[in-house]
DNA sequence: AATCTCTGCAACCGCCCGCGA
DNA sequence: TTCGCGGGCGGTTGCAGAGAT
């Protein structure tokens, strides 16, 4: 929508100039003496020595200049006194931001596209806030960018297809013993387990899967249950192509509205409700925890007794279908039946 | 044309953590 | 073990441009 120049933000040399760091520092100090922190005889020292002078607001191209040139001869060294040596008047921390925020040399600009917009929601559910660990699956992404498009464009679209943007769960709209049930812990339980997958990059095989006992397995998947009702139902005719199959009255006033698209939520919802089912299926009756297996374990493996390798390939292909959800943003088919996942959501939350 | 409101995003702020002395 | 430092991270701010009135 907007490109903006670099650094095409008003100059502000503002009236906080002076000695931001020791403030900072002093009032740092002075809170975490409040909060029974033991005090030190020292307050951290400013990132900068000697702030006032710093320049602060948006990087001029001639300061631009000097920092990529300075950290392409040099690299960037202590970014303390990397101002000093590179000649600028900034203080190190704000040339860490402008070098790895935009200036870096691997960044991609422009638009995200849907896929990518796909990903940052699925990494989300599973992770959260963790906009670093996320930037690190988009390469050319930095962290702030993620943040930016996710608080601007992205939250604000679940959050209209009635989706809570920190729990990914559809907001309970209906009456009943389940409403106003809190988020799953259940599926933040799995969504743990995933961010500590990812973070340490470490993938389970498939094959892993084979090896979960049938006994482990349950006859009632909730995941399978509502993939084969009408939202299920709904989803597969839409990725299809089958729109028409996804409208109902509701969607029909709501899809008027500015915001009736979310670009793969689709995707995560089916991802948080395998990984949900998963927590599920690894509860007992009495909602004690049976083993450590990951959602995606569960959810590879299957969890119908009835046809271990039916139920992988149907699975399979189920994880396969969400994954390839087509991004075209727009989530119609969910609309009107969100209801349908509220309840889902509400039911795993029985167990946990 | 002028003014107001909304939105995007670069930059800043403050906290935390790991490392080394 | 303690402390100081550097750096990373997530949250927030506020400017500028676009669209609405």
């Amino acid at each position: 929508m907007k490109s903006r120049l670099p650094s095409r933000r008003k100059s502000s040399f503002s009236s906080s100039l002076d000695n931001d760091n020791n403030r900072d520092s002093i009032d740092r100090e002075d809170r975490k003496r409040g909060e029974g922190y033991v005090q030190r005889e020292m307050g951290r020292a400013p990132c900068c020595e000697g702030k006032e002078g710093l320049k602060k607001g948006p990087w001029a191209p001639e300061e631009d200049e000097l920092l990529v040139e300075y950290i392409k001869k040099h690299g960037h060294g202590s970014w303390r006194s990397l101002p000093k040596l590179a000649g600028l008047l900034r203080c190190g921390k704000s040339c860490r931001l402008r070098w790895t925020n935009y200036l870096r040399p691997d960044i991609k600009r422009g638009p995200f596209s849907d896929e990518e917009e796909k990903v940052v929601i699925q990494l989300h559910g599973m992770l959260g806030n963790r906009w670093a660990v996320i930037a690190s699956q988009l390469p050319g992404r930095t962290d702030n960018e993620i943040k930016n498009l996710w608080n601007s464009h992205l939250k604000k679209r679940l959050l209209c297809m009635g989706i809570d943007p920190e729990t990914h769960e559809a907001f309970t709209t209906s009456y009943g013993p389940f409403n106003k049930l809190p988020a799953s812990a259940s599926t933040r339980h799995m969504a743990q387990w995933e961010s500590a997958r990812l973070e340490a990059e470490a993938r389970l095989s498939k094959d892993s899967s084979l090896l979960i006992p049938t006994s482990y397995r349950r006859t009632d998947d909730y995941f399978l249950r509502i993939w084969n009702s009408e939202v299920g139902e709904s989803f597969r005719k839409f990725s299809r192509g089958d729109k028409t199959a996804c409208e109902s009255p509701v969607s029909q006033t709501s899809s008027s509205t500015k915001c009736g698209s979310v670009s793969g939520t689709t995707t995560e919802i089916g991802l948080a409700a395998a990984a949900a089912s998963a927590a599920e299926s690894n509860q007992n009756e009495d909602g004690k925890c049976r083993s450590n297996m990951s959602p995606t374990d569960y959810f590879m493996a299957g969890s119908d007794s009835s046809s271990s390798t039916d139920m992988e390939d149907e699975s399979g292909s189920a994880l396969q279908l969400l994954l390839d959800f087509p991004s075209n943003n727009d989530m119609s088919f969910l609309e009107g039946h969100t209801e349908d996942y509220a309840a889902y959501s509400a039911i795993l939350t029985r167990g946990s």
